[in-house]
DNA sequence: ACCAGCAATCGTCAATGACT
DNA sequence: AGTCATTGACGATTGCTGGT
């Protein structure tokens, strides 16, 4: 149905070869933790910062791929000694993903710990195109186009929306140059915000211009649309309509980038914080045990 | 002013898991 | 099986900074 695989050769590089396991290294602090289940001493927690909470742990110079885990307490708990290779490449080929781990991380305790908020496509979907949108397009024909609501209250509720373009030759708004019989419609929702939509527009010789189903399918990014022709037959056709498949992908997978990195970003400010308080709650049971050996110490002595 | 080095950001592709 | 969401990797671009 979609063209999702329609261009895949016809537009991709040299394979880069990336299915490698993921790099390990992305953020790294060095935090220290009393791990339970080694004894005694205090170790050095190389904490790898993976939402696989897979850890190096040096130890006396030996470096340890270990299993460690929150106990809810803050406290880190080695649950895992020994994951062979093949076993940690088939945990680190898929990890969760960062909106998952973040809410998963804030609903185990956390203070100061945001969750990650919800897409608001609902929020976004567009509720009033008629009042919010101009109502004059100019396709990259150069042809100005009327979009007027075939029926208004249809614009003003969520779900399928249909309009009609008609010709009418007033004042253009906005437009984006795009594949031949394309034209990217922007328009300003309600809270200010663009957005954009693909349309594509074909006129016939008597100047008339067809008409295309606007929808706003829940699968798309929040504010994309998709227009969907009503009827297309020719070859040159096809090629436009694989074109604007194409350039919705790419605006949605745009979109998508600009999310990933955004949770991202959150996810890696999240764990500076819970490291900036375990390492404070380091610090205070290391003071808390040295008063109480000098309390213990001073005791003995008395006696 | 010019340039090189660097970090941050972005768009794109591809791989992968989840879902239908 | 097909589609979609997510995310690592890569290359391009941009802005900043220090050296000449």
């Amino acid at each position: 149905m979609d063209g999702s695989i329609d261009d895949k050769s016809e537009d991709s590089p040299s394979s880069s070869g990336s299915s490698q396991p993921q790099n390990l290294s992305t953020v790294v602090h060095t935090i220290t933790a009393v791990p339970t289940a080694i004894p005694n001493q205090p170790v050095q927690v190389q904490s790898v910062i993976q939402p696989t909470q897979q850890s190096v742990i040096q130890a006396a110079g030996q470096i340890q791929t270990v299993q460690v885990e929150e106990d809810g307490e803050g406290h880190l708990v080695r649950t895992d000694t020994d994951i062979g290779i093949e076993k940690r490449r088939e945990i680190l080929s898929r990890r969760p993903s960062y909106r998952k781990i973040l809410n998963e991380l804030s609903s185990a305790e956390a203070p100061g710990i945001a969750k990650i908020e919800e897409d608001k496509e609902e929020e976004a979907a567009i509720t009033s195109i008629q009042t919010t949108i101009p109502s004059y397009v100019q396709t990259s024909a150069g042809q100005t186009i009327q979009i007027a609501a075939a029926n208004q209250n249809e614009l003003t509720t969520q779900g399928l929306q249909t309009i009609t373009m008609t010709n009418a030759g007033q004042g253009a708004v906005t437009a984006a140059a795009m594949p031949a019989g394309t034209t990217i419609v922007q328009y300003t929702q309600g809270d200010g915000s663009q957005q954009f939509v693909t349309v594509p527009v074909s006129i016939s010789p008597a100047g008339e211009v067809q008409a295309y189903q606007i929808r706003a399918p829940s699968s798309l990014p929040a504010g994309v649309v998709m227009a969907t022709p009503t009827g297309i037959t020719s070859p040159q056709q096809l090629a436009e309509e694989s074109a604007r498949k194409r350039e919705l992908r790419l605006m949605k997978n745009r979109e998508a980038a600009r999310e990933c990195r955004r949770r991202k970003k959150e996810y890696v400010k999240c764990l500076e914080t819970r490291v900036a308080v375990l390492e404070q709650q380091n610090k205070t049971l290391i003071e808390e045990l040295k008063s109480l050996k000098e309390l213990y110490c001073h005791k003995a002595e008395t006696e």
